[in-house]
RNA sequence: GCCGAAGUGGCGGAAUUGGUAGACGCGCACGACUCAAAAUCGUGUAUCGUAAGGUGUGUGGGUUCGAUUCCCACCUUCGGUACCA
């Protein structure tokens, strides 16, 4: 019997759906496990077989887990507010939900062909109204919240009210004022803010979403701006954000990208008095022990003393500087190196020095980092000293470090000298004597400082969650009431109104005045709601969260379900979201802990970050010139006539017609280029055009079919080496190289894959020619599950050979053939060694090793003709995981009731394992020269007795005794001669 | 610049704690079956050498009886990040 795995697949596919295979309940007399995957945008595109990588390797670990025994939680959903879906909308008129909702049912097609053992009955769709209720019922949490630095977690703004109650100052103030005082403490607040404005999408951006000054999506220009904004104070979880991350198992890269991002640097604040004047410059310093080094102050053109401290004589210049500055955008202000920056005017004292040193204004002094002020020590600092060097500034060496050869001018190391009090002290022990005398006099502290920014929380965009929030005017009644000015105050909605439900609108396009798409409906601004909505990162801070509990319309997710699921014991997500997401959930969950609304301060225990599988892409390469009349490019002309092919197929020379060179021309080109005495252009007179992998096989583009399936291409040349095709027939040269090739042949490169690439390929594809078991192993085997690469189905077959194979272990030509005979030991030994290897590889996720144990069994089985049910049946539950469909059919096949995926995981028979005899590499000098078969318990003494006997080693010893013998149990023995 | 990961046959990759480098698969070559092809099965396949033997895990050095693995320096590639004081 065949193995035919369409019908197995869409077999199992329905009984599976039917019987609710997968459908997980909280069981507490089970222990539980938690396996859990990103969840995807779902893009109009549909998934290429890059998508599935990571949800392939959780679903294998959550299988594993199940069939030991675990009461696995495995669920799926959307992530399904974003832009692509608004951005075509904004095109066709069709709304978002509409697309977003074809976008799932393709998606769920494509993941329900490849065998996923999802939950479906959790599933959670960011965008539905049940789900985003519990959004803007935490966005009100967080409203209602502060964080009280001395218990060090979040606590109701009732207890700051109480707090602040106690002064009799805040009784007095208006309801306005209050609110205003209040919102500096608020964890989700509203602030007048330099926000990262992107005119071409008309909305702002976070730090995480802009890729080199640019926006991530569509690579639009950025400025800066200053709106009022919602923000999320996730500074105030700067530390625990960083503490947590020392307990979690998750990669040292993933956590060095969350560490450098919160940016947490230790020093201290420094005040300099400004002579004869009630002003003082506030500084951060990591070294403070270099303060008898600081010559200058320099500070950011934003800061709020720069009026102040500019004197009149430099007014002009400083205006025209800051001027300056602001022009410029933050990609140009990244490019430029040159050092620019104007002296005040005005002079500062050096508390320790007590030398009056001058004040600058630089653009490399940023407004928002510390305080926007430095004390510049170009001795200890790269830039201070490029700054001193221009501007003729005093140099003062404060450290001395002749003793450490090879340290950089930056390097906390050395000893002080010029350096008053701390001369003679190590660095490490200068900075805390300064910091202390810093202390001690008053005019400073010790400080910490973080890079991380509070999170903004607004976008201007239709599809996302609306605020939960109404302005109130000052002075007027109650909302609703007409809203969107400057003072007003936002009121929160009571939670029995939630949700508040995302508003038709006329038009999906920003108002155009920097306003959210929601302005363009009256009802809505007339009810004074807000109309920006909230970002992406939203409703995936805690999406894990409700899948224990989906359905509850009184709670998030109730307590007790969040008490049995706990964290998330395994994470797949891609890197990418490093800083992101994985960020912004933490926080969010533990902010909800803070509250005691959630049981766990961590949400995600273990993170596995699987490699993204890219794409090849195939170019063409195009004539860049398109004039046929240029025989002047005779490098081409060897191969290429271009009057001759014109008059040979009487084209009109007026015509575009481009002609597409072979690559190997085109490699011949660039050979001759290099001999040609004079250089062309720009480069070489092509330019290179994706083209669609489809018509491409081993880098050959099947001309014909491109062109009949293009139209575009129709008039095109193809050049290749023996000739060229016109409208995809193919003619040749008459003074052709002979055995030149008519081979058309394709650039390749390795990118990510994309529609605009024209190099993705469909799982679906893959799986009706191979099958989603086939596909499945395929993925794996590629390689280890964390490297990124590129998707290349040469290997397929082998992985279909061996599903084929083991088939056959169960059928042959002549049907059924799966004996009940005994096993024997030899038999036994192959069944468990893959069970051992299997059991771990899965625990380490190394399922690329797994494949590769399986084919292994099967291929010493096989050469045994074992087809023993004793041991069939066993290897199929560990087959299981990674195959499910054709190890359901061989189960029931072996008439077993009931799922395979519901059976238990076989237990290692170590008897079977353990060996008697080793057989040894004996080395010489290290060198493996010989092979020796000795009992496991021999004695070193024997075994050396034994191994100089042997004639191969005899050879190198002469007979002589060796030198030394090296016996390592069970592993190797190594002569020293 | 800084931080992180990696570099092994023609190719994807394996070697889990310092112990027989190249598992498994692809590709390739040869053979069997076939009128033939496909499919399937078998054998071989790091490299130089007829062989004995030599060489070999990015490069150079070191530790060790023994190094893909540990240490030092460097090169390359990929990711992240940047006037962060």
């Amino acid at each position: 019997m065949e193995y035919n795995f369409k019908k197995i697949e869409d077999d199992w596919k329905k009984i599976w759906e039917r019987d609710e295979v997968y459908k997980v309940t909280e069981d507490p007399t089970k222990p539980k496990y938690y396996v859990l995957d990103m969840f995807p945008y779902p893009s109009g595109a549909g998934l290429h077989v890059g998508h599935p990588l990571g949800y392939v390797a959780s679903d294998i670990y959550a299988r594993y887990k199940r069939l030991n025994g675990y009461n696995v939680l495995h669920p799926m959903g959307w992530d399904a507010f974003g832009l692509p879906a608004e951005q075509y909308a904004i095109e066709t008129g069709t709304h978002p939900a509409i697309t977003t909702d074809a976008a799932i049912k393709r998606y769920r097609q494509q993941m329900d062909k490849i065998g996923f053992s999802f939950d479906w009955s959790r599933e959670v769709r960011t965008c539905e109204p049940d789900y985003y209720k519990w959004t803007q019922w935490i966005f009100l949490k967080l409203y209602n919240s502060w964080y009280n630095r001395e218990t060090n977690k979040a606590e109701s703004i009732d207890t700051l009210i109480d707090k602040l109650s106690a002064d009799s100052t805040w009784e007095a103030k208006t309801v306005a004022e209050k609110q205003h005082e209040l919102m500096n403490y608020r964890l989700a607040f509203q602030s007048y803010s330099e926000v990262n404005w992107c005119a071409a999408l008309g909305t702002v951006l976070a730090n995480d979403e802009i890729k080199d000054g640019k926006s991530e999506r569509g690579g639009h220009p950025i400025e800066r701006r200053k709106m009022r904004q919602w923000f999320l104070r996730i500074t105030e979880y700067s530390d625990r954000l960083l503490d947590g991350l020392d307990k979690l198992d998750w990669s040292d890269a993933m956590k060095e990208m969350q560490r450098n991002w919160i940016g947490r640097s230790e020093g201290a604040s420094v005040q300099f008095q400004i002579p004869n004047s009630k002003f003082q410059i506030e500084v951060f310093t990591t070294r403070p022990d270099t303060i008898f080094g600081a010559t200058f102050i320099v500070i950011a053109a934003e800061h709020e003393l720069v009026d102040e401290l500019t004197t009149v004589e430099q007014k002009v210049e400083i205006e025209k500087y800051i001027s300056y500055v602001k022009s410029k955008t933050d990609v140009e202000r990244q490019q430029e190196k040159k050092v620019t920056g104007v002296f005040t005017g005005s002079y500062a004292v050096n508390p320790f020095t007590k030398e009056n040193i001058p004040v600058y204004i630089a653009e490399y002094v940023l407004g928002g980092y510390g305080t926007g002020a430095i004390m510049a020590v170009p001795a200890d600092d790269e830039r201070d000293k490029k700054f001193a060097e221009k501007f003729g500034l005093p140099i003062i060496e404060v450290i001395d470090k002749s003793m450490h050869p090879g340290a950089t001018i930056e390097d906390k190391v050395g000893k002080m000298i010029n350096s008053g009090f701390v001369d003679g002290m190590e660095v490490k022990d200068a900075i805390k004597a300064v910091i202390a005398e810093i202390e001690k006099r008053g005019i400073g502290t010790k400080k910490v400082n973080y890079k991380q920014r509070d999170a903004g929380y607004s976008r201007q965009r239709y599809w996302g969650e609306p605020f939960p929030i109404q302005y109130k005017i000052v002075g007027q009644p109650d909302p609703p009431f007409a809203g969107g000015e400057t003072d007003d105050i936002p009121v929160p909605l009571h939670g029995d109104k939630l949700p508040l439900i995302l508003p038709e609108v006329s038009s999906y396009k920003p108002s155009g005045d920097g306003r959210a798409p929601l302005a363009n409906n009256k009802d809505w601004v007339a009810a004074g709601y807000e109309t920006d909505t909230m970002p992406g990162y939203a409703a995936s801070s805690w999406y894990f969260l409700r899948y224990m509990d989906p359905k509850n319309n009184n709670e998030f997710a109730a307590k007790d379900k969040m008490e049995y699921w706990q964290n998330v014991d395994i994470y797949f997500g891609g890197a990418e979201h490093a800083v992101g997401h994985l960020l912004y959930s933490r926080f969010w969950n533990m902010f909800l802990y803070d509250l005691g609304l959630v049981p766990f301060e961590e949400p995600f225990k273990k993170l596995v970050n699987q490699g993204m599988i890219q794409g090849v892409s195939q170019f063409i390469l195009k004539d860049k010139s398109n004039d046929p009349s240029k025989e002047t490019r005779t490098n081409f002309a060897r191969y290429v006539n271009h009057n001759k092919i014109l008059s040979l197929h009487n084209i009109d020379p007026n015509k575009i017609y481009p002609v597409y060179y072979s690559s190997d021309i085109a490699v011949d080109c660039s050979d001759l280029a290099k001999k040609l005495p004079y250089n062309l252009p720009d480069g070489l007179p092509y330019s290179s055009y994706h083209v669609d992998i489809r018509y491409v096989k081993d880098n050959i583009l099947d001309v014909p079919s491109l062109v009949a399936a293009n139209p575009k291409y129709m008039g095109s040349v193809f050049a290749t080496k023996a000739g060229y095709y016109l409208d995809g027939e193919f003619y040749s040269y008459k003074d052709a190289p002979q055995n030149a090739s008519r081979d058309f042949i394709t650039d390749s490169a390795v990118e990510k894959m994309s529609k605009s690439k024209y190099n993705v390929v469909n799982p679906d594809d893959v799986i009706d020619k191979y099958g989603a078991d086939c596909f499945r192993m395929f993925e794996l085997f590629l390689g280890p599950i964390e490297q990124s690469k590129p998707w290349d189905d040469k290997g397929i077959s082998g992985v279909s050979n061996f599903l084929k194979k083991f088939w056959r272990l169960f059928y042959d030509e002549k049907g059924w053939k799966v004996s009940d005979e005994t096993p024997t030991d030899a038999e036994f030994k192959i069944l468990h060694k893959t069970i051992k290897k299997i059991g771990e590889d899965i625990e380490r996720l190394n399922f690329n090793t797994s494949v590769s144990a399986f084919m292994i069994a099967t291929n010493e089985l096989g050469a045994l003709k074992c087809n023993k049910h004793a041991i069939l049946e066993p290897l199929l539950i560990t087959l299981a995981p990674f195959a499910p469909f054709i190890t359901e059919e061989l189960w029931s096949a072996l008439d077993n009731k009931g799922s395979i995926h519901q059976a238990m995981f076989p237990k290692v028979e170590e008897s079977y394992l353990t060996e008697s005899e080793h057989t040894y590499g004996v080395s010489i000098n290290g060198k493996v020269r010989a092979e020796i078969k000795l009992p496991l318990d021999i004695t070193a003494q024997e075994a050396e007795k034994q191994v100089l006997e042997l004639e191969s080693v005899k050879k190198w010893t002469n007979g002589n005794a060796p030198k030394k013998f090296i016996f390592v149990k069970g592993k190797i023995i190594n002569v020293v001669v």
